[in-house]
Order: C-alpha cells, then sequence, then structure tokens
RNA sequence: GGCGUGGUAGCUCAGCUGGUUAGAGCGCAGGAUUCAUAAUCCUGAGGUCGAGAGUUCAAGUCUCUCCCACGCUACCA
C-alpha cells in the first residue's frame, strides 16, 4: 500500500461526567498520541484532534445529583479533561467540546445534508409525556391497569402478572412513575437511519478494504477482534437506529425540519462529528483546511478508541460518512482491549481506578514512566492488567537500569575524558559489535544497527503495535549496554585512547538517536536529555526521519568537537514507600446508586396483602435453564405438593448449593412460561445494598402460610 | 444461548501464509566487570504451547468437540 500523505488522528471523545482515570489513557489517547508524534517526527503532515463529549441524559442526571446545571458540570470536567491530557503530555493539535457553537452547526449540517438526500426514515408515532417532568416518558417509567388481566401495576411495556407484553398506550390509567402524573399523549416524530441499507457495501468495506470497486484500505492491518466485531454484528443483521432523541440536554435538530421542535440530535450524530468540528476550529485557529484532512484521499484516517466503540467506529459513523457523500472512511480503526487494576475491572462507580489528576499530583515528574508503563503493558491483542509493582519493576529494569544508565554512563565519560566535547575519532578503528563478543565491527557498521532498530520501530508503530515498537526501542540501548561492556572505554582510554575515542563517539551517536526515537513514547524525558546534549527539543518537525536518513547515508548525528552539558539521571528508583502509599490509595467503594434505599411504593389496604399467600418451602432440585444465563429451574417441596418454579437468580447461585435452602414461596402468582418452562410461583429473595440476593425462610415445616 | 477475541516458561508477552533441538524481557542460579543510580555483560536451569480427538510426511500454527477469561448480543429484573 502507499504511504499516505498525511494523517488525520482522532482519540475517542471523553464524556464529561466523571475524571480521567488510566484506562483512558491506555485505550485510545495514550495510544494515539505515541503515533500522531512519531509520524510528525517522520515529516509527515498531521492532524490529531479529541475533545470531550459534552450532551446526552447521563449528564443532566450527574447535574441533578450535584446541585449544579449541566453546563457547570461540563465545564468543571472539560477544564479538567484539557489540564490533564495537557500535563501528561498528550498532543493534541486542538483539544476541542461539543457544547462548541461550530460543533452544534456542524452536526446540524451533517443532519440536514442527510436529511435532503432522503437518507432517513421518518417515523411518527404517539408516546406519553410528561407534562410536569417535561418529558416523554420511556415505557418502563409507565405504570397503569392491565388491559388483559386487571393487575393495576402493569408496565408500559409489560404486565408481570400475567405477562402479556403490552405498549403503554394500551394501559388504563397510566401514570407517570416519575411524578405520579397522568402522562399525555403527543405525537413525536425521529428519523431514522437505515444501517440495514448500508450493510453490503461494509461487509467488503471492512473484510475486503475495497469500498465502490476500489482498493482503500488492507484488512490485513486490522485487528483481528475489530474484524470479527464488526462480522458478528453485521451477521445479526443491522437495524434503523433512531437518529433524534426526546432530550433537553444536546444539539437541536435543524428548526426548519418539520417536527424538529423539542428534538436533539442522538450520540451517534453528535460525539463523532465532534473530530470534524474540531477539525474546523484547528483550521480557523491556523488558517488552514480542515478539508484537506476529511475529503482528500491521500489522508489516513486513523480512529483510536476501546473496544466498547468498535461498532460505532467502523459501521455507524463510517455508515454516516459515506450517506453524506463527500468525506472520506476510516484506514484504520486501531481499537485497544481494557485495561485492568491490580486484579479487578476499573470502575468508576466503585472508585477503582487510577485517578490521572490524582497521579499528577501524587507523582510528580513521573509523567513519562505511567506512559512507559502504560505502552509496555498495553492492551492491544487482550486485556492487560496495571499493577504498581510491575509499575514499580519496570521504572527500575527498564528505565533506570536499561535506558538511563546506558545514557548516563556515555555522557559522564565523555565528559570525564573530553570534558564533554564529542570525540574525534579514525573511522579505520576496530570495534568489538554489539552483536557478539567476536565480532570485528566499525562505528559505522556499528550505526547501521542502530538504524535496522530505528526501521523496526518505525514499523511496529505503523502497524500500531506499540508494546513491540517499545520493546524494539529498548533492545537499542541494550545494545549500546553490549557496546560499551565490550569494547570497555574505561580501560582502552588508558591504553589504546583511539579505541577509547570510537567507542565514546558510538555511543553519543546512539544517545542522540535515541534522543529522537523515545519522544514519542516519553516526551519530557526526551526533550530533558536533548538538554542534556545542548540540542534543541524534539518538536515534530522530521527529526526521526532527518536521524534515519543521517544513519542510512553514513552521516554522524552529533559531530566531534560537539560540546555536550553535565550528565543528569533521567529517571530514579522509586522507594517502596511510594508504591505502597500508592496501593493503599486503592480501596473500593460500593457504588454510590446501590447505596440509597429505592423509593416507597404507594400505601396499599390490608384486602391487597391478604390476596398474597406465601408459603415456606424447600428446594429439592434445582439446574440450569439452557440457553439463558439467568435462570435457575427449580423444584420446590411446599409439603403438600411439589412445584416446578423458575427464577432469575443463576448468576448469583449455583443449582448444587441451593439444593435443600428452605425458601418463601409466593404461590398463588399466576403461571407463566419462561423460555419455554411453566413457573409456578416465585422464590421471595431479599436483596442487599450492592444487589447481592439472600434467601428468606422461617423454620416451620412445608407448606404452611406466612403472613 | 448465539457471536467475537484470547488462553504459550513463576510473571509479562513474541511466534507471519503448518517445516530443523518453541523465543524475548523480568525473576532465579553461577561467573565476569567497575564508566554507571549495587547499575552492566556472559552462561545456565525452567514449557507434554488450556483439554481431548482429527487432517498431514510434518501442527503452538489447520479442522472438530469441550473447558476457562473478557466483550457484544439475546433472554432475564
Amino acid at each position: 500500500m502507499n504511504q499516505p500523505k498525511r494523517y488525520l488522528i482522532t482519540s475517542a471523545l471523553t464524556y464529561a461526567n466523571g475524571p480521567l482515570h488510566i484506562g483512558h489513557l491506555a485505550g485510545a489517547n495514550l495510544t494515539a498520541d505515541i503515533f500522531a508524534r512519531t509520524m510528525r517526527n517522520l515529516g509527515k503532515e498531521v492532524l490529531y484532534v479529541g475533545g470531550s463529549d459534552e450532551h446526552g441524559a447521563a449528564i443532566t442526571i450527574k447535574a441533578l445529583k450535584e446541585g449544579l446545571t449541566p453546563r457547570q458540570i461540563i465545564d468543571k470536567y472539560h477544564a479538567q479533561f484539557e489540564e490533564a491530557f495537557r500535563r501528561i503530555g498528550i498532543s493534541f493539535d486542538i483539544y476541542h467540546r461539543t457544547s462548541e457553537p461550530i460543533h452544534h452547526q456542524t452536526s446540524q449540517d451533517f443532519f440536514r445534508t442527510l436529511y435532503r438526500k432522503g437518507e432517513f426514515i421518518e417515523k411518527e408515532t404517539e408516546q406519553f409525556y410528561d407534562p410536569k417532568a417535561k418529558m416523554f416518558l420511556a415505557d418502563r417509567y409507565i405504570k397503569g391497569t392491565c388491559p388483559k388481566c386487571g393487575y393495576e401495576a402493569a408496565y408500559g411495556d409489560q404486565c408481570e402478572k400475567c405477562g402479556s407484553d403490552l405498549s403503554p398506550t394500551e394501559l388504563i390509567n397510566p401514570v407517570s412513575t416519575l411524578t405520579g402524573e397522568k402522562p399525555v399523549l403527543r405525537k413525536t416524530k425521529h428519523w431514522y437511519f437505515p444501517l440495514n441499507k448500508h450493510e453490503v457495501w461494509l461487509r467488503q468495506w471492512i473484510n475486503e478494504g475495497i469500498l465502490d470497486g476500489k482498493k482503500v484500505h488492507d484488512p490485513r492491518t486490522w485487528k483481528n477482534h475489530v474484524i470479527g466485531q464488526c462480522n458478528s454484528w453485521l451477521n445479526e443483521g443491522l437495524q434503523a437506529r433512531a437518529m433524534t432523541r426526546d432530550l433537553d440536554w444536546g444539539v437541536d435538530v435543524p428548526p426548519e425540519i418539520p417536527g424538529a421542535e423539542g428534538k436533539k440530535l442522538y450520540v451517534w450524530m453528535d460525539a463523532p462529528i465532534g473530530y470534524i468540528s474540531a477539525s474546523k476550529q484547528w483550521a480557523i485557529d491556523h488558517g488552514k483546511s480542515w478539508e484537506r484532512f476529511w475529503k482528500d484521499e491521500g489522508t489516513a484516517l486513523i480512529h483510536f478508541i476501546g473496544k466498547d466503540n468498535i461498532v460505532f467506529h467502523a459501521i455507524i459513523f463510517p455508515a454516516l460518512l459515506k450517506a453524506e457523500g463527500s468525506f472520506i472512511l476510516p484506514a484504520n480503526v486501531p481499537a485497544n482491549q481494557f485495561l485492568n487494576l491490580e486484579g479487578d475491572k476499573i470502575s468508576t462507580s466503585r472508585n477503582w481506578a487510577i485517578w490521572l489528576n490524582d497521579y499528577l499530583e501524587s507523582m510528580p515528574g513521573k509523567e513519562d514512566v505511567l506512559r512507559f508503563y502504560l505502552t509496555r503493558i498495553m492492551p492491544e491483542q487482550r486485556d492487560s492488567e496495571f499493577t504498581w509493582k510491575g509499575y514499580q519493576e519496570a521504572n527500575e529494569t527498564e528505565l533506570v537500569n536499561n535506558l538511563g544508565n546506558f545514557i548516563n554512563r556515555v555522557l559522564v565519560l565523555v565528559n570525564k575524558y573530553y570534558g564533554g566535547e564529542v570525540p574525534d575519532f579514525d573511522p579505520n578503528v576496530q570495534l568489538t559489535s554489539s552483536a557478539g563478543e567476536d565480532q570485528i565491527s566499525f562505528q559505522d557498521a556499528e550505526l547501521l544497527l542502530v538504524f535496522d532498530k530505528l526501521q523496526e520501530m518505525v514499523n511496529a508503530i505503523r502497524r500500531f503495535e506499540f508494546r513491540a515498537a517499545l520493546r524494539t526501542l529498548m533492545e537499542i540501548s541494550s545494545m549500546g549496554n553490549q557496546f560499551l561492556q565490550f569494547n570497555a572505554p574505561w580501560q582502552a582510554y588508558k591504553t589504546q585512547p583511539e579505541l577509547a575515542a570510537a567507542v565514546l563517539n558510538t555511543g553519543i551517536q546512539i544517545v542522540t538517536a535515541l534522543s529522537v526515537a523515545m519522544e514519542p513514547f516519553m516526551p519530557f524525558s526526551s526533550a530533558k536529555l536533548r538538554e542534556m546534549l545542548r540540542l534543541p527539543a524534539v518538536a515534530g518537525r522530521g527529526e526521526l526521519q532527518d536521524i534515519l536518513d543521517a544513519l542510512a547515508e553514513g552521516r554522524l548525528l552529533l559531530e566531534p568537537g560537539h560540546q555536550i552539558g553535565p550528565a543528569r539521571h533521567l529517571f530514579e528508583r522509586i522507594p517502596d514507600e511510594v508504591i505502597e502509599a500508592q496501593r493503599a490509595k486503592l480501596v473500593k467503594t460500593a457504588p454510590a446508586q446501590a447505596a440509597e434505599y429505592p423509593p416507597l411504593k404507594p400505601q396499599i389496604q390490608y384486602d391487597d396483602f391478604a390476596r398474597l399467600d406465601v408459603r415456606t418451602g424447600t428446594i429439592v432440585k434445582a439446574e440450569k435453564m439452557k440457553k439463558a444465563d439467568k435462570l435457575l429451574v427449580l423444584e420446590v417441596d411446599l409439603g403438600f405438593e411439589r412445584r416446578t418454579i423458575v427464577s432469575g437468580i443463576a448468576q448469583q447461585f449455583k443449582p448444587e448449593e441451593i439444593i435443600g435452602r428452605r425458601v418463601l414461596v409466593l404461590v398463588n402468582l399466576a403461571p407463566r412460561k419462561l423460555r419455554g418452562v411453566e413457573s409456578n410461583g416465585m422464590i421471595l429473595m431479599a436483596e442487599d445494598g450492592e444487589g447481592r440476593l439472600h434467601f428468606v425462610s422461617a423454620d416451620t415445616d412445608d407448606g404452611w402460610p406466612v403472613s
């Protein structure tokens, strides 16, 4: 495949309802940053965009909870994100936000174009509207009397008593569960995007890289799990998706479209278009063209995301772009898997995470160590795990002992023997190669080995194999350590000064190469090293390409006579106490929501209660229901009879554990078929604050009533 | 239940279209060395490649069945 002329790189937008943690870095941001920096260092034209995703119901809810306005919430998180990303060195060309007018305009324009082209299906439905809450109600927020069995607390989508599927409009006396008000029917219109119409070309584009008969990318460069996930969706059949919602916090549906009042664009018409509006803003700020990046086939569009976002970026957004007609499609969607933490999933609600802000505050100057370790364990092909011990070890064995030590050895020796001046040398001096203790080499041959490694590293990054690229980088400094060890310039300096000069000149060339090559991974340490070398910091202007060219042509990277500064340590050990203190911060908390008691149900009369017939019983048989994850088929002995009862507790109880359990059974519940098995009754369970279920029972004989 | 991805030395992971004694780093054992943040270098021990069956002259690599982890999805509160 031809090398693209330029790259448009995106990091998944960050949702503005909670702080950043290391998972955000490992998934979509550090990956994209390393890629963007590398491409800039290779002299490519790069536009790297990111931003905050600031719309949606979750933000409204968060605002209500904290007693703030949605605007206050998003302002707070956006500022926080921007600052944290900057401090950890994510090199966005622009970090934008979806609340900006230019974004609203851009996504509305996008919607308009699709609307005019007839890409949407309009569906008008009558839905219940709660005048007090001023919102349309989802089916399950409505209760009323079941038209079939007369049960008074049937949900809008289903009657729990008789099991029939309902639609909210069938209910007699519907009531909003939010406010208790009587909802009114209102017509509401929504626009659906018929994804199913796009299935055929999507299949070919994803699996063969062919779009409109043209090869646009090589599917072999896409990750297995990305293609697999897409095909899984395609094989299940794509459905028309609503592109609008009855929400109050988001981008308005273009007002001139009939029926648009009160409607907002759904997230699929909003968040990914944020990439486009960010590009536009960047173009305005810099007097450049955004369309060069979005509409020219010489551009490779790369979406960096986590695996939860695959379908969104590889199917839905491409389909929208194609339907719009003027945009290129992504050349790759290198999704990462998930990062776990100390044996458990990262969870914002359980506070199981390493928060980026906290890290930046409590581990000052250690930005690159985090970047390094996260890259080293990056979940590229499968989930991986962050441990503080692993972090400490990686820092010590690789950064301090290998990379930092090699650089320090060279700089100290050059300072000590040559007053910090890069020594001149005789290119014909025989050296021992880093490739083996018995191999004779010369300086230029040695530098060609470095060239090969740099090439290898660049190729790995082009394949989005960041772990491999980082490993290759470390191999260069390993080679450097071997080279020093074999040639022992500290001895040669006394007996063969010409050897020492050739060795240390070579050493300083390798260090110079490293100062550039390490920049995408560890920009802060790179800058520090460049300062010691008295060289300008790497600024993303083709420095890596310059180095590759020079090495290929046999030119030196740092000329004899160049004066370097004193050696300072690039990395330092991190004491056990510091690691322990960090680990001690990790304390799982119960999710906040689960701690809240559910609201009390409306008052009932004794007669209502007396209608329930609850009896004691014993589980005598239990087995898993086939083709269902949550159901157990139980046989319960009630003394006077045995009954089959299906219970949705399979995720918390194993069948063999619960045989013999005394339980309370609601015995006069109408029978209902669950996945083909008739259930005659209901096992009563108590639920605790963390959602765990517990059996309730009594010490009486089976079959006697409970009241 | 369906689909997807993964399951390789104590740990973290490489192993492309099947081909000689399965690799690396860390850790471990022994040795060398002192320029360097007790760093570095050399050597070595360590694996029936999740389990079983099959295809093949030949399988970690292909096929089938099963088990485990994670994700999507269905069903289910």
